[in-house]
RNA sequence: GCCCCCGUAGCUCAGGGGAUAGAGCACUGCCCUCCGGAGGCAGGGGCGCAGGUUCGAAUCCUGCCGGGGGCACCA
């Protein structure tokens, strides 16, 4: 019985007992099921009877003594105890966690995924790195938090878009532009330009591709450097993108709004609802009326749009594309920015609590032997995903950046995260993984399988190591379904901490295989259950980082 | 000045109102004739401060202190 289950068991009895009249309740939509810390408290507690006592108008105890009595006439319940101040602390019937072990093993890939985000239309944007450079160490966090976040939400039910926005349109890309075309001329970059040996690289590589480039106009030259140099740009962003396990499904180009009209349509439509007025020769959109600092501008004095204005056409794409849920994930430098986000969906006559989110994820340092590490190119240090990749391997870069809240500021420690040692949280997992799959492959080699489902004698899992695992497998579906909700893949992280050590003291203390010449017994199928179980969770738990769960090591 | 995030064990961090606040590392002392010791067991130590809401607060609210980030007719 998984604790959803256990659930509905407990609304049943609190229905059971409204509808005799005994309390005079409505049924709750949910009710909490708690693993409690102290094995004297049960495999599971519930607190609904403290949070029906006040619509009851009874004593919290009492409401419990009436739920306890119908509770322990449910099948699977083997007692349920009155405690403290209202809790029902829930003892389940031999074998009944046992079913977990089959559960997991016989869901396989999908256990673990439920369906309590089915029917919504996210678009998830993240990483969203102009074309001007590489991966920055601040967007990998966003490539690590934003790729785990889209396989959590699709694990639960959700249909997710990973979306990567790209400025293309802009000065930036004319700054870099010219920074091509003076690094092939061997002068040096322009003050406000791009700088680094990629820069040198790219140049000589669309000199190469056209050798008479410096030979033309100005614009001509320009032209041909923006290109060629945006193409090259991306090969090396999504190569590197690739190389971490990360894919969108869109790239999206702000230049397409500019060239189809989106960006008038977008103002038109933000007039329509009256928000739009003109000063100083510039429009502007009245975000102050929804909660925004300032109002902002939408077209320059000059005639210009501003990035603000495609902002409000880039929402409105999306909106007409059918998601109902805009999801961006920025750093902590774009705190700003979500004051007149949430204004622009405001102003367009969307809800932005319900149509918009915006993830704001705080930074990351460097740190090597306890000192940070300046991120400079020129001093050779890690300053981009590829050479954090290189560094510590993209394992351990996407389980370091997505093991922590992303409210956390993150101190990435690259010995730490290098290190092949118990330290290092992610071989800590992986090796757990690897160890079930070095047992099973022992028990393979001594002719012994797990055999079918409804042979296994799980009543024989009665130890108390192995009801802590089965408890911690039996937790997972509410893991990923928490973590999703809450947009909080460090959650999945955690768990799977918890998961590996509870394993290991299940090894301790449970031998799984037949030692020397003794013969294997129902509990020895029972054990290999538990085990390929516990990988099962492994996996996919792992699988949601977007993390390798490694048969050897 | 205003806005956002953080402050929990020596260190790095979990803890979306519930029982005695947890993990890893570090430290001390233990555990292998046996499935991977990259493991396990035991021990010491903690919610920044002050109010408030609640039957119950690390968790929610307010103020203060300390650290980080942000406040463009830039992109």
């Amino acid at each position: 019985m998984t604790p959803e289950q256990l659930q509905d068991v407990v609304r049943t009895a609190v229905a059971a007992v409204a509808g005799r009249g005994e309390l005079p309740v409505d049924v709750p939509a949910e009710v909490v099921i708690d693993r409690p810390k102290n094995p004297e408290h049960g495999d599971y507690a519930t607190n609904a009877a403290m949070r029906l006592a006040k619509p009851a108008g009874r004593p919290p105890r009492e409401v419990a003594e009436l739920l306890a009595a119908e509770l322990r006439a449910q099948p699977g319940i083997a007692a349920v105890d009155v405690a403290g101040p209202g809790f029902l602390n829930i003892t389940l019937a031999q074998g009944v966690l046992g079913q977990l072990a089959v559960q997991a093993v016989t869901a396989g890939p999908g256990y673990g995924r439920t369906d309590v985000l089915a029917g919504q239309q996210l678009n998830l944007e993240f990483v969203s790195a102009n074309p001007t450079g590489p991966v920055h160490i601040g967007a990998v966090r966003w490539a690590a938090v934003g790729d785990a976040l889209g396989r959590l939400l699709e694990a639960s039910g959700a249909a997710v878009t990973r979306e990567y926005y790209f400025n293309d349109a802009g000065s930036q890309i004319d700054r870099f532009a010219r920074s091509l075309q003076a690094a092939a001329q061997g002068r040096p970059v322009p003050e406000d330009g791009y700088a680094g040996a990629y820069i040198d690289d790219i140049a000589a590589q669309v000199v190469a591709a056209e050798p008479d480039v410096l030979d033309r106009g100005d614009d001509e030259q320009l032209a041909v450097f923006r290109a060629r140099g945006v193409e090259l740009m991306w090969v090396e962003i999504r190569t590197s993108l690739a190389d971490f396990g990360v894919a969108f499904d869109v790239y999206f180009s702000e230049r397409t709004l500019h060239e189809t009209g989106a960006l008038e349509k977008a103002i038109a439509r933000l007039r329509e609802q009256g928000h739009v007025y003109e000063t100083d020769g510039a429009v502007w959109l009245r975000t102050t009326d929804f909660g925004d600092d300032k109002d902002r501008v939408l077209v320059k004095g000059d005639g210009e749009p501003t990035y603000f204005a495609a902002d409000c056409a880039y929402y409105l794409n999306k909106r007409e594309r059918g998601f109902g849920k805009v999801v961006i994930m920025l750093g902590a430098d774009h705190t700003g920015y979500v004051g007149r986000y949430k204004a622009l969906v405001a102003a367009m006559g969307d809800d932005p609590d319900e149509n918009l989110e915006i993830l704001i994820g705080q930074l990351v340092n460097l740190v090597r032997e306890g000192q940070p590490v300046r991120m400079s190119k020129r001093a050779g240090n890690v300053v981009n995903l590829g050479d954090l990749v290189d560094a510590i391997g993209a394992d351990a870069a996407r389980y370091a950046l997505a093991r922590a809240s992303i409210d956390q500021q993150i101190d990435l420690d690259l010995d730490l995260w290098s290190r092949q040692t118990n330290d290092n949280p992610v071989f800590y997992v992986q090796y757990a993984h690897a160890r079930i799959a070095s047992v099973l492959r022992n028990a393979a080699d001594l002719g012994l399988a797990l055999g079918e489902p409804e042979d296994v004698d799980v009543a024989q899992l009665a130890h108390e190591r192995e009801t802590d695992l089965l408890r911690v497998i039996g937790e997972f579906p509410r893991v990923l379904a928490s973590a999703a909700e809450l947009r909080a893949p460090h959650r999945v992280a955690r768990s799977l901490e918890e998961l590996a050590g509870t394993y290991h003291r299940f090894y301790d203390s449970c031998r799984v295989l037949p030692r020397g010449d003794e013969l294997p017994t129902s509990l020895t199928t029972a054990r290999l259950w538990v085990c390929a179980a516990t990988a099962t969770v492994l996996r996919n738990g792992l699988a949601v980082l977007g993390v390798q769960a490694p048969e050897r090591m």
